[in-house]
RNA sequence: GCGAGCGUAGCUCAGCGGGAGAGCAUCGCCUUCACACGGCGAGGGUCGCAGGUUCAAUCCCUGCCGCUCGCACCA
């Protein structure tokens, strides 16, 4: 379906308000962009062009926009913007995550809030069934999902939205499916009894990284074991009293569960103990007692006690010994039948008990205090217990290790590049991933049992008979499990492009350009995106992973809401608007640090957005004057034309007569566009907005607008070059600044003269319309060629000349409005010719009534104040009649001459050593010199100033 | 314990080999025809501590102290 060229897609624009007004034209522009089909990609490149792609790392579905996010999408956007207006088909792909665990607690919560179950307790899901449950999943998850999106798009997100996803959807299920099955065919998941984290509270089972070890308070309880023969003869000890073994432990009451106790094979404490047996306190099973080095000896007692079902390490130990494993603990969070007298007791319950029987039985020998690591859940901060478990497994090894060499070799580039430190820390000390879930909202296992046979088929789609015994359809049930939330999030960087179907989309997109996101989530996701990555693409998901840092408080602590320190990117947007919030996250975003967000600097943005409106502001003054509208300044001339070609072509074709300012803050321009380009291409984003920040407050707003006023008064062509040039620097700057800035430069963009539809290359070839937005305008490339160094000088010594006279009046508190007669000396020929160009300007920005040449000695009386300047070379001359206290000045003088000396004193301290004048470059030397000689002239006026001045205030007084 | 990062003006941060900068806050002058979300000026820092390399160190190296974050088997 292809419109003509000629149509062109326009918004519709309103005058500029007063000062900058976020709040008027935020949403309706971000509507026009959308309507206008300004976030689409193209399936397919046009020729010659390149595809950027990002994948957005997905929010809950159901979650709130938080700090965190709108950093991530502020960088990503601005990314994307800048690929996007120097021409690539760039895709930004939105979606989002059902996250599991998360979602299924909103939802059960907001069940128990409704009512109570057949026995009087809250409702729970099972009350519902799964059926039931999953419905008001769905349906939670309908509600909900556009709170976040609506949220991204508040904060300006250039997000394809025709492409969006969702880890649920069909094609992500369907890609799952497809995963699963093909890594169990390859031997890559399978199902066993293993030692798994489990939540008692959430009722599942967690992956490693899901268990947050969190310091507790707790105790170290020491133990006695009476040691025995295999038969349970008493052993003695060497010196004939009844052999025993002392043990600390953290747990007593995982001693239920115990199949040995270990000491170090090189122990000699406990030498005699090697071989025999221990009797494990309560229950009286007899234990062997092992050796084995992992033994701390130092710690504790140096002996230990081996629980194999509910503790990591011990896991490891007893595989290693052969010991039999004893669960005593159960899901419900109470003791198993293993568990004999303290079967059915919650876990708390059996602690105290089994500390109570020990010390009735005179086996507690002391308890001390003790500092542990506790594993927590990461979701409900509940205790999470190692337990054996019946769990899906991925062998994650095969799948790491070319993950590991991706990175080595380079494919994949992590920036900061520590990171990478820390990714292969990981990565080569993995263990496999427990991947089963006992939720109900996620992905349910592809995994079906046979009544029948007890056999496991495992297919893409419900299986017609049992793959053992072919046992018909009927006799299969499906596993109840579902598959971990990161499972599915593993594949979004292709699975978001339709894979497993061959598309365009995925030839032109995969693998994306850059991954941003956070470094919290480098095991949970990156890590795994690349191992599936690799595996089903053979190719890496992306060549550069950036990581940002953590949004903290003004105080750097973390927020949460826990805490009540969060500060919502909404609220501040409310208030603000997003540009003032992104270009705050944008300037803070270096590397290697947190970002402690504070609510002043987000203002301090916003009046640089204010600052830019109004410099706008000031241009279409300027031109609605030229153009024959209220004559501000009485000199007009005939309207300025439409600069054929644009403005750049007419600065182009008239560089020879441009005035020194102007080509100026052209060269400046140039110097801006290659530090904020660079700044985008290395990720270094705080340079590219500190760049444009200086260059718009500093150079265009403090200086070269307040050149301008004088040509723009004076009008006819100087006013005509003046107004060209502040537009075309203007309109470049708005493009410099979009990507950090969208809203409030498309708004400035768009009151422009002279502004012209732009489209991208796709676009064209597919014949779709252009569209009025600075959005699809080109992204300025520096060029050299206007770089001039000789202007950049000529304005350097007027800012010095200007500086001097506005340092004299605030230091001596004189107000702007008085103006007084400035005389000068000089002993260089250029000065007064220089002087004469720039006249204008000098009395205008100083705020002087004259500038002339001090004639013959009879002024030097009557001019006493004296300011040195060294570039250029010259003394002004004040005088000080009915201006200011004599007094006053005299102070002045003498604090500079202070200054000056002390710099004097340090450079001749400098050339005086030999060791420097010797070994440092020559040019720094000469440089020094010259510095020298300069102070030392500029002390000695000042000291014939203050002899002036003294013997005025002598005479005074 | 191992690894990483950070310690620069009252606060939040830049700088990272040639005698330290910004924003906010503070003080003074100013409602000058883009902007008081503004202009001009000022004050304020032995750049965590101690050594070393160098003609020269806030910047490089080593050690220590302090804060933060990962990882880890100290029961």
């Amino acid at each position: 379906m292809s419109q003509s060229n000629s149509t062109i897609i326009e918004k519709k624009s309103n005058p500029l308000t007063k000062s900058f007004e976020p709040q008027a034209f935020e949403s309706s522009t971000y509507q026009f962009w959308s309507e206008s089909g300004c976030f689409d990609s193209s399936d397919t490149n046009a020729p010659g062009q390149q595809s950027f792609c990002i994948v957005i790392p997905p929010p809950n579905v159901t979650g709130v926009l938080h700090m965190g996010h709108a950093l991530t999408n502020t960088i990503q956007d601005t990314l994307v913007r800048w690929r996007r207006m120097s021409g690539d088909n760039t895709l930004w792909l939105p979606g989002t995550d059902h996250a599991g665990i998360a979602t299924q607690t909103q939802v059960e919560k907001a069940i128990a809030k409704e009512g109570k179950g057949p026995t009087g307790r809250p409702l729970t899901r099972h009350d519902l069934g799964r059926e039931k449950f999953l419905e008001r999943t769905w349906k939670w998850k309908d509600e909900h999902a556009g709170e976040i999106t609506n949220q991204l798009k508040r904060l300006g997100s250039s997000l394809d939205w025709k492409r969006e996803r969702f880890t649920m959807d069909e094609g992500c299920s369907a890609a799952v499916r497809e995963v699963f099955v093909r890594l169990y065919e390859e031997k890559l998941i399978y199902r066993g009894e293993r030692i798994i984290n489990w939540c008692c509270r959430c009722q599942t089972a967690l992956s490693d990284l899901e268990v947050i070890p969190t310091d507790r308070k707790g105790y170290f309880w020491h133990l006695r074991y009476k040691i025995v023969e295999k038969d349970g003869t008493p052993v003695k000890n060497p010196d004939g009293g009844a052999a025993e073994l002392v043990i600390a432990t953290t747990r007593p009451e995982t001693l239920l569960g115990d199949t040995a106790v270990a000491v170090h094979p090189e122990d000699e404490r406990y030498t005699h103990l090697h071989g025999k047996y221990a009797v494990l306190p309560l229950l009286g099973r007899i234990i062997p007692v092992i050796t084995d080095s992992y033994v701390e000896r130092e710690f504790g007692t140096g002996a230990l006690k081996i629980t194999p079902a509910h503790d990591f390490n011990d896991a490891d130990l007893g595989q290693k010994h052969g010991l039999p494993i004893i669960s005593v603990m159960g899901k419900d969070g109470k003791i198993t039948a293993e568990g004999g007298p303290y079967a059915g007791l919650k876990f708390t319950e059996a602690r105290e008990k089994v500390l109570a029987d020990l010390e009735a039985q005179s086996l507690l020998v002391k308890k001390e205090d003790h500092a542990q690591k506790v594993g927590l859940c990461q979701r409900c901060d509940s205790v999470a217990e190692p337990m054996i478990s019946k769990q899906w497994f991925v062998k994650i090894e095969p799948l790491a290790k070319p993950a590991v060499e991706a990175v080595e070799t380079g494919k994949i580039e992590f920036s900061p590049k520590n990171w990478e430190k820390t990714y292969f820390e990981w990565m080569r000390n993995i263990r496999d991933w427990c991947i089963s879930r006992q939720l109900w909202w996620g992905h349910q296992i592809p995994a079906w049992y046979c009544v029948n046979c007890e056999g496991v088929t495992v297919s893409r789609a419900a299986p017609e008979k049992c793959s053992a015994c072919g046992a018909g359809a009927s006799q299969l049930k499906q596993d109840e499990d579902v598959l971990d939330t990161w499972f599915s999030s593993a594949l979004w960087p292709f699975a978001t492009l339709g894979w497993p179907q061959k598309t365009a989309a995925l030839q032109t997109f995969y693998p994306t350009s850059i991954l941003e996101t956070g470094f919290d989530i480098i095991f949970f996701w990156v890590a795994r995106m690349i191992m599936m990555g690799i595996h089903f693409m053979d190719e890496v998901p992306f060549k550069k992973v950036y990581l940002h840092a953590m949004v903290r408080d003004e105080k750097g602590e973390k927020m949460s809401k826990s805490k009540g320190n969060v500060i919502d990117p909404l609220v501040l947007i409310n208030e603000h608007g997003a540009d003032p919030l992104r270009f705050t996250l944008t300037a803070m975003a270096g590397q290697g640090r947190d970002i402690k967000l504070s609510v002043d600097r987000v203002e301090g943005y916003r009046a640089f957005a204010n600052k830019i409106w109004n410099a706008t502001k000031f241009f279409h003054l300027q031109f609605e004057e030229a153009q024959g509208g209220p004559q501000v300044s009485g000199s007009a001339v005939g309207p300025i034309a439409e600069p054929e070609g644009g403005a750049a072509a007419w600065l182009q074709e008239h560089r020879g007569s441009l005035s020194p300012t102007n080509r100026w803050i052209l060269s400046r321009l140039q110097q801006c566009t290659t530090t904020v380009e660079k700044g985008f291409a290395q990720f270094e984003l705080n340079e590219s907005a500190n760049a444009l920040y200086e260059f718009v407050w500093r150079e265009v707003c403090d200086w070269y607008i307040e050149f301008s006023k004088i040509p723009l008064r004076q009008g006819g062509a100087a006013r005509e070059q003046s107004l060209i040039t502040l537009a075309h620097v203007l309109e470049q700057t708005f493009r410099l600044m979009h990507p950090i800035m969208p809203f409030v430069t498309e708004e400035l963009w768009q009151s422009l003269p002279w502004k012209k539809p732009a489209n991208t290359p796709a676009r064209v070839r597919d014949g779709k319309p252009a569209v009025m937005t600075l959005m699809f305008q080109s992204f300025p490339k520096a060029q050299d060629s206007w770089i001039d160094i000789k202007a950049e000088q000529t304005v350097r010594q007027l800012q010095n000349i200007v500086e001097a006279i506005r340092n004299f009046r605030g230091e001596n508190n004189i107000s702007p409005k008085v103006e007084f007669p400035v005389r000068y000396t000089t002993s260089s020929a250029a000065v007064p010719g220089f002087l004469a160009d720039h006249h204008a300007e000098i009395l205008a920005l100083c705020r002087i009534q004259s500038l002339e040449a001090a004639s013959g000695t009879s002024e030097g009386q009557e001019f006493q104040a004296v300011i040195p300047l060294s570039e250029p070379q010259l003394e002004f001359r004040i005088s000080l009649a009915g201006l200011v206290n004599v007094d006053e000045e005299v102070k002045r003088v003498k604090k500079e001459m202070e200054r000056v000396a002390a710099d004097l004193e340090f450079v001749r301290a400098k050339l005086s050593k030999e060791s420097f004048t010797a070994k440092a470059p020559p040019a720094l030397v000469d440089k020094e010199r010259a510095r020298e000689k300069e102070l030392a002239d500029k002390l000695a006026e000042l000291s014939a100033g203050l002899a002036r001045l003294a013997k005025l205030s002598g005479g005074q007084s």
